[in-house]
RNA sequence: GCGUGCGUAGCUCAGUUGGAUAGAGCGUUUGGCUACGAACCAAAAGGUCGGGGGUUCGAAUCCCUCCGCGCGUACCA
């Protein structure tokens, strides 16, 4: 990277002024201690390294430190000057060409990091319960997740992607109890949900039941004997439904993992003894309780109720450990953040059987709120929610996971169902799928003939069919010397998509891909109108289609790390 | 109450781990198409970084303390 680059030359030329007494008393330069950062007025330069931490052991004033520094860099084309306590650096001409090689010979495994310590991840998201559509939170974790996914396996990670299917516990049976009554009515019975408030949260009182009542009644005449039979009906089709929204919105799983399985396997229960065999247990009030707050919760859980039956906490640890049973190096999960409490106790069993708890990763997302004409709709108040199959159908599926995206997991999210829609400058989606066509457009351009609207004459292109082939296939780099100046910006901007990629898989961060994108966008829109790519100068033409083409590249690997889709026409 | 997240331009949000004059997009105002897609670009206006203390050469960023909002605080899942 070029600012790598430029901290190495840096860190030699303090090495050899502190080795010639030029940094006052520093004799030494501890590695790591400079850091490279973009300034914020772009006079400066392209890069910078603030020298006033070394300030403090050489006794000497920053802006001497600079100077001081400045003289034993090894310079070669690049451009260093020293302000105040700032060395400054302008990349020359070598390294932006080199850029642009590496992207066009690279493709789609530009910014690709080398030597990546490979991890064997599962990560688990949306993870709902089989009782009913997806709402829009959920929406919001299945894009998240299948966006870090696909950038953790871009950074070089193995990832296998886990749905944990809550098809244990009372709301399977209030489900089932949800289907009768529909059934029921389907029947011509005159019967309704309870209209008491505390009896109706025995139900799932919402319309979609409807639907899977004329389902069951297409092979069943009646209601069954046994109630169960019921629940595995409703569950099967929910989510079976699931399933196919998830395929719609490029979400992709290797596993549907069935909580029940656990139960019946009898995992659950000998997760139970584990923690028994721990001594971590204890009865009170006739229940079992596990000493989680010997490692960090704030109080103990029940693992066992006093009616004998387990806990939703117990499976899921049960779940947990089986992950690294299954040879996981680490476990990531998305969770919402209605479940924070569950981090503390989770980890707490984790450690108590034995596993190191720092390899579950727990990401909270904070929730979705609806904006529909200007005003927040709560979600879970209304009777007729918003599913999420609704919002796609609505905006469509790029501008969904987009958005989806495009904010920090740590704030709660407005998702403005207007704006989305938009096709217009409103919208950041649409912006930067324009600028991949319009990078298209510029290239189809270059090598197909075109024909004079005024006089009906043909214009041959500017580029012929094999020179354009010669360019992507072949990339001769000394056509870009002499011929890049103007998209230097440009240029730049596509290097940062190495340090993205980095720091975004370390941080688990996946907004910052979409905000990259609209960056990029953004100044290939202004280096479009600053200068003509197509031109008189055939070499001109080459050096700037082959900077078009890198960006095209850089837009198409971004996109699809996100599963948007990148058009080569709008 | 305790835990947790948030509070930055009219609105929606960044701010690379403490650094140069706090940045984008939308909205507003102004300018730019008989040339590669104007679904675009260029420019301007707009700020007590929730308030108050503290730490130091230096704070939106770290510490303390208030204020406001969301979420959680089950032998539900």
């Amino acid at each position: 990277m070029i600012k790598d680059y430029f901290l190495n030359k840096i860190e030699i030329a303090v090495k050899k002024a502190a080795e010639a007494g030029k940094l006052g008393q520093l004799r030494e330069y501890g590695l790591n201690t400079l850091v490279v950062e973009r300034p914020k007025n772009v006079e400066f330069g392209d890069y910078a390294v603030n020298v006033s931490c070394l300030a403090k052991n050489a006794k000497m004033a920053p802006p001497l430190i600079a100077q001081s520094v400045l003289e034993f860099v090894d310079k070669e084309d690049n451009e260093y000057s020293a302000v105040a306590g700032f060395i400054n650096f302008k990349a020359g001409e070598n390294l932006l060409c080199n850029l642009i090689e590496e992207i066009i010979k690279k493709k789609s495994d530009y910014g690709k990091p080398e030597n990546v310590e490979k991890e064997k991840i599962i990560l688990e998201y949306v993870s709902a319960n089989p009782t009913g559509p997806f709402h829009i939170g959920h929406g919001r974790w299945a894009a998240m997740g299948s966006v870090l996914a696909n950038l953790l396996k871009f950074y070089g990670h193995e990832v296998y992607q886990e749905f944990y299917i809550n098809d244990a516990g009372s709301q399977i049976q209030k489900l089932g109890n949800s289907l009768a009554v529909r059934i029921r009515q389907q029947l011509g019975e005159n019967i309704d949900f309870p209209a008491d408030e505390t009896e109706r949260k025995n139900f799932y009182p919402g319309d979609y039941l409807i639907a899977v009542a004329k389902e069951y009644l297409k092979t069943h005449t009646g209601l069954p004997e046994d109630s169960e039979q019921l629940c595995d009906f409703a569950k099967n089709y929910e989510e079976k439904v699931q399933k196919e929204l998830l395929e719609k919105f490029r979400v992709h799983f290797d596993n549907f993992f069935s909580e029940l399985s656990l139960h019946k396997s009898g995992e659950v229960e000998a997760c139970v003894n584990k923690l028994k065999a721990s001594g971590k247990i204890y009865e009170k009030d006739g229940a079992v309780w596990f000493k989680s707050s010997e490692y960090g919760d704030d109080q103990d859980r029940v693992i066992k109720k006093a009616d004998g039956s387990n806990t939703y906490l117990t499976a899921d640890i049960a779940y947990h450990i089986g992950k690294l049973q299954r040879g996981f190096d680490r476990m990531i999960d998305i969770w919402g953040a209605d479940h924070h409490g569950y981090v503390a106790r989770v980890k707490a069993s984790i450690e108590a059987l034995g596993f190191n708890p720092d390899k579950l990763e727990v990401l909270l997302g904070q929730l979705v709120n609806l904006v529909v004409n200007g005003e927040e709709v709560r979600m879970g108040k209304r009777k007729n929610m918003i599913t999420l199959e609704d919002l796609i159908n609505e905006v469509g599926v790029d501008a969904t996971r987009f958005w989806m995206t495009m904010r920090n997991i740590d704030t709660t999210l407005d998702f403005d169902i207007d704006l989305a829609k938009k096709n217009s400058d409103e919208n950041p989606v649409f912006y930067v799928q324009y600028a991949h066509a319009r990078a298209c457009s510029i290239i189809r351009n270059a090598v197909n003939d075109k024909t004079d609207s005024l006089t009906g004459k043909t214009i041959p292109a500017a580029v012929s069919a094999g020179e354009y082939s010669d360019l992507i296939n072949n990339f001769d780099k000394s056509l870009l010397y002499g011929n890049i100046a103007d998209g230097k910006k440009l240029v730049l901007k596509l290097e940062e998509y190495k340090s993205l990629i980095e720091n975004s898989a370390k941080t688990r961060q996946v907004y910052t891909i979409c905000r990259y994108v609209q960056e990029l966008a953004g100044e290939f829109h202004s280096f479009y109108n600053s200068v003509r790519v197509i031109n008189d100068s055939k070499k001109l033409t080459l050096a700037r289609l082959a900077l078009v083409y890198s960006v095209k590249t850089v837009l198409n690997n971004a996109l699809a790390i996100l599963s948007v889709s990148a058009p080569e026409r709008m």
